[in-house]
DNA sequence: CATAATATGTTGCAATTGCAACAAAAAAAG
DNA sequence: CTTTTTTTGTTGCAATTGCAACATATTATG
């Protein structure tokens, strides 16, 4: 697809480059054409976080900070990425050059930003669980869920799945062996079996 | 403004009356036209968490929730509440009546939705700080922002702030009267002054 | 206004979690 | 194929948190 529009960028990126900075004062709105990405935070105790990871088709941006947060917000690039940048304005308002591109990104706009909703919703769920243990049984079922399957594979590393998770590695650690010993689940390497 | 359209509902409840439980089934989209009202879950080990606070033109309902969570999701009024049902297909599928209702909430929705994952990332923000102390000041500071003063009322009371920050109500009261012995707030009743 | 129900405030104690530090394994880089 | 870097796995110990059980204050309710 060839991009008509002189306003919207499309750019590549290498593993572990920085996609966006959030500065909350572009109105940036990105979409991942391809390969994965992470956005991620770190607070002033210099815990990290990732707060959101992105696949094919997911969006995300400036647009979703307004208030500002005082902590660094970035994207970061797991892997090799495509991605468009737009400028909200630009969508809402229609854009002038009316080209087919934002017009056909304002027609999906409610389905996008309703599947970003979803995906909010479900990361709210997880960080709302009170222990390590239910965090990572509702991470567990979630990723169960979407694999139609019992077994799967992680999508992160494990040092990367506590700070989704928002809890200290080796402690996470110690309760994966712990539910392990239980025989709540198997797992070798980053691929877990739920035995429930 | 009537409602002219047959496929809208409006409704109004009294304090503690629940507004809508979570199916997740019938696509149900909600807009609060007055009051305020929570989003509750009760997970297995009778955890209470309030996933939102909603208040006067919020939405909320169960597109916003596809995979199920097995937990009970409800909305409960905290106050009179009036609130709006409309299915979801009617508004993305054009209502066939052609109303002015249906219509007008279809221009607004990416607005609403936008709004709706700004809420979203706020929360999520809170819930990953690693300790009582860094939930209750990052909320702090976020309740202080919204009211452009170092000195504010909480909206919630103590007991449902606990719920809403994911810890329990003793351990939040004790890091409450530690950040006041340290000098970081002043707090008397539900009234908060940040003194940094 | 009396009574019931809910919210606030407190504490000891046990369980959970984070921190620090390390060894071993695996993956990436040259 | 070596070397470097990152990730995994483990543990002791200290700090934080949750639980249970109260007393008191405040708010609803008949």
């Amino acid at each position: 697809m060839h991009i008509n529009c002189s306003k919207i960028q499309q750019k590549e990126f290498n593993k572990n480059e920085v996609i966006t900075t959030y500065i909350a004062k572009r109105n940036q709105l990105c979409i991942l054409l391809n390969g994965e990405a992470d956005l991620v935070r770190y607070d002033f105790n210099g815990n990290k976080t990732i707060v959101e990871h992105f696949n094919k088709n997911d969006i995300f941006g400036e647009i979703f900070y307004t208030v500002s947060t005082n902590n660094e917000l970035f994207v970061e690039a797991k892997s090799k990425c495509i991605v468009l940048f737009f400028v909200y304005d630009d969508i809402k308002n229609k854009c002038k050059e009316n080209c087919n591109f934002h017009n056909e990104l304002l027609m999906n706009l409610p389905e996008l930003f309703l599947s970003q909703i979803i995906d909010l919703n479900m990361r709210i769920e997880l960080l709302s669980k009170r222990t390590i243990r239910d965090k990572l049984l509702a991470y567990f079922s979630l990723v169960s869920l979407r694999n139609m399957s019992k077994s799967f594979a992680i999508p992160f590393s494990l040092t990367d799945l506590a700070d989704y998770l928002s809890v200290d590695r080796s402690a996470m650690m110690r309760e994966l062996k712990i539910l392990k010993e239980e025989g709540f689940i198997e797992k070798s390497g980053n691929r877990v079996t739920l035995l429930y």
